[in-house]
DNA sequence: CGCTTTTGACCAGCGC
DNA sequence: GCGCTGGTCAAAAGCG
């Protein structure tokens, strides 16, 4: 489970349940992406993870949707098993989760 | 047996 | 209008 077109990327565990369900090479900033998706029921969070062929340590990982279940490590113990809970879902497209080498050079190529 | 992963193809939108 | 890219799905195989 862990050959990416000649790429060892291990992603960081979220403690959620994910299925590749697609990889491509985007050319536009030439790197790998993987598409997974949330295996949990009624559960429709995305997860992107994209890393330079050449660069593993370029790896990068985007969470798209929330999860409305709670996650089976990052658990607080509180604030879960409901969907109405906001606060479960601080996967809100802001904890982009990085590898061990977050590219500081990552924000844009020209500025 | 169940589950997961991998590849190809298709479709849509945009740019020029 | 055409070409191109990005994104998703489907099928098949292998493993424990």
């Amino acid at each position: 489970m862990d050959r990416e077109a000649g790429n060892r990327v291990q992603l960081p565990e979220d403690g959620y349940e994910w299925k590749k369900y697609g990889q491509k090479f985007i050319k536009n900033i030439d790197k790998f992406r993987s598409y997974f998706k949330c295996q949990k029921a009624g559960c429709n969070a995305k997860k992107r993870a994209e890393w330079s062929e050449t660069e593993p340590g370029d790896l990068r990982v985007v969470y798209e949707g929330v999860h409305n279940h709670g996650s089976s490590q990052d658990q607080s113990g509180s604030s879960q098993s409901g969907a109405s809970n906001t606060s479960a879902n601080q996967y809100n497209l802001l904890n982009q989760v990085f590898g061990d080498n977050p590219p500081s050079d990552y924000r844009r190529s020209g500025d």
